[in-house]
DNA sequence: TTGTATGCGTTATCAT
DNA sequence: ATGATAACGCATACAA
């Protein structure tokens, strides 16, 4: 391979100085007085010889590797299908780019939590880690908050110990069942979004019968089914509560992923949203407005959440550690057609 | 910070060795020999004090970062709902994990090329280069390969100088739009996928067009419209055909995304498919079995083309220089709903 | 079978 | 205002 290699040595010596120079020079390192002609020199013939400072030196030295790692806490076989990640991607790629950083991703399967990321910080591969989709199990998290490495979740756990960035799940999705309710509902079955461990499952969940006692209504067991993300898991869960015979003229789906599925098994049946069935979704998926019928959802600000945890991050890493462990961003129910409120167009196609 | 750091040094002392035969045994150097005894001894005491190899320090010495780079080449603004990206990943992650590699993510703008992933490359942050979504006027694309780094493209450039992995997209669109024609369609509305700078783009639009003269039939421009990766890019395009009252009986949208939002364009004006149009997608998506009606549509093994490119790359990495540069994957086109032919349950639900 | 010495490219601490 | 020099943690040729 003839892959050149330019190192401070090479401009240093094509400018006539030495490497300290350059280093003070290209950093911009303060208090320190160099004339605005060498200076000058130093910066042209960097840039001509097209130097750029070689990372692992500048890690090992600086011990900071300008990379943030990006850990999603699925099960491998989910990635694929995760809507959320493209937009999660977009907010923490802002921030990097901000800040001159990198990003490192990696998953880690809900088995095998221990070793998994533990090694990237070890080998001090990323400055700070922010996890998304946090498990009450998870061990190595609590390793390393002791150790207090720079940690932020996406997503929240119980006892906020640690800086994490979330909407109010349970509120939300209160809201979004208390829509249901008053359109007259009164049997409304719920599809989960994943299964328990993961606490915005949970907290959906919650946020469902809070809405059902609040309403003086029954929480029946045989209307509730754990998804797992896919679509899949939603036309399936429905298709069994179909199965069962179960009553319900309402189906709250905790996430728009599984509301396509939920959607699919309906019209397998015959109940099409939303004459005979309606249909509510969470997360506001790109697309959910332009399925048919438009899926009435709850809005997740996915990319803005992604923005303040990389933030956050940063701000940790620069030292100041913020006195507010929590930021619960806003949703908003938007209303489409997949029930039989609002009949107009939707206000967000264009 | 009270990060404990654990060094080979730490490693070698409590072992009652030396640094070099920590390295030895921990790298399992082929032609040494050291005691079992002392190999237990050494492995045993890195793993209780939790050592793990730094990694800065290590890529400096060995001149291998031990980290895959995916760019892709998209508008910051289209990434949030891309939905092949977490399908890339996957297949990505797999091999990554597999060879124990690490993968930094990055985007680059089509405006600035240039500079945007050059400097990854130049500060030896990664070790190879993945690039999604290849554009023709990327000029650091080919600042790179003349220097011979190792690069792998998901997506095809003219020429086939690079290790590509793809599909046959020129091939699988004359398919598509092929399965139209045969069920007695003439006037067939095309809106790409991307603008044509994009090499797929360009190819399903040729497969498009190579259908239509195969059967004899005309090109209409005014039925042609460009597309750009979003459902909302779709929506639009489909709307300023139905809005110049050109005429058509079916529509072949170069993506799912698109698609979707082709659909919901359709449904606004009465046009539900498949009954009065025909809708054909590309991508497969995994939530395209499940919209209504479930979309007939090419489909594209985007985590296998993902798993492809990484082995390549690492192949490449490893010395060995395939002689085959582009490997092409099967599509196939998944009848579903969307068009008239097949009206049975899509055999993908389960 | 194991230890010593050197270098990787950078930043930082000192002199000059 | 600039230049030597010493780390950073690891791998490796060479010694022992």
């Amino acid at each position: 391979l003839n892959i050149k290699r330019v190192t401070s040595q090479d401009v240093a010596d094509a400018a006539g100085v030495s490497r300290t120079t350059v280093s003070l020079v290209l950093n911009n390192t303060p208090n320190v007085q160099i004339s605005d002609e060498t200076r000058q020199r130093v910066v042209t013939t960097a840039r001509s010889l097209g130097y750029v400072p070689d990372a692992a030196a500048r890690a090992l030295v600086s011990r900071r590797a300008q990379i943030i790692g990006l850990v999603m806490a699925r099960s491998h076989h989910h990635i694929a299908s995760d809507a959320f990640l493209p937009q999660s991607l977009e907010g923490l790629l802002d921030v990097a780019h901000q800040y001159g950083m990198r990003l490192l991703i990696d998953i880690v399967e809900p088995q095998h939590q221990k070793e998994a990321y533990l090694q990237l910080v070890r080998a001090k591969h990323i400055d700070g880690l922010i996890l998304s989709g946090p498990r009450l199990d998870d061990e190595a998290l609590n390793l390393l908050d002791e150790e207090s490495f720079p940690i932020v979740l996406i997503g929240r756990l119980p006892g906020d110990r640690f800086y994490s960035v979330d909407v109010d799940n349970r509120a939300a999705a209160r809201t979004a069942v208390d829509h249901l309710v008053k359109q007259g509902h009164t049997q409304i079955a719920c599809i989960t979004n994943a299964s328990p461990e993961y606490s915005a499952a949970s907290e959906r969940l919650a946020g469902y019968r809070e809405a059902l006692e609040a309403a003086g209504l029954n929480y029946d067991q045989g209307l509730v089914r754990y998804g797992d993300f896919s679509s899949r898991s939603g036309y399936q869960q429905m298709k069994q509560i179909l199965l069962s015979g179960a009553e319900f003229s309402a189906v709250f789906a905790a996430s728009d992923e599984v509301a396509y599925g939920v959607k699919a098994a309906l019209v397998e049946q015959d109940l099409r949203p939303p004459d005979r069935v309606a249909l509510v979704g969470f997360d506001d998926l790109p697309m959910s407005a332009y399925i048919d019928p438009p899926l009435t959802t709850v809005r997740v600000p996915a990319t803005e959440l992604a923005r303040r945890a990389g933030n956050l991050l940063v701000q940790i890493l620069e030292g100041e550690l913020p006195d507010q462990k929590v930021q619960l961003l806003e949703t908003h129910l938007i209303l489409r057609h997949s029930c039989k409120t609002s009949r107009s167009i939707p206000s967000d196609i264009v």
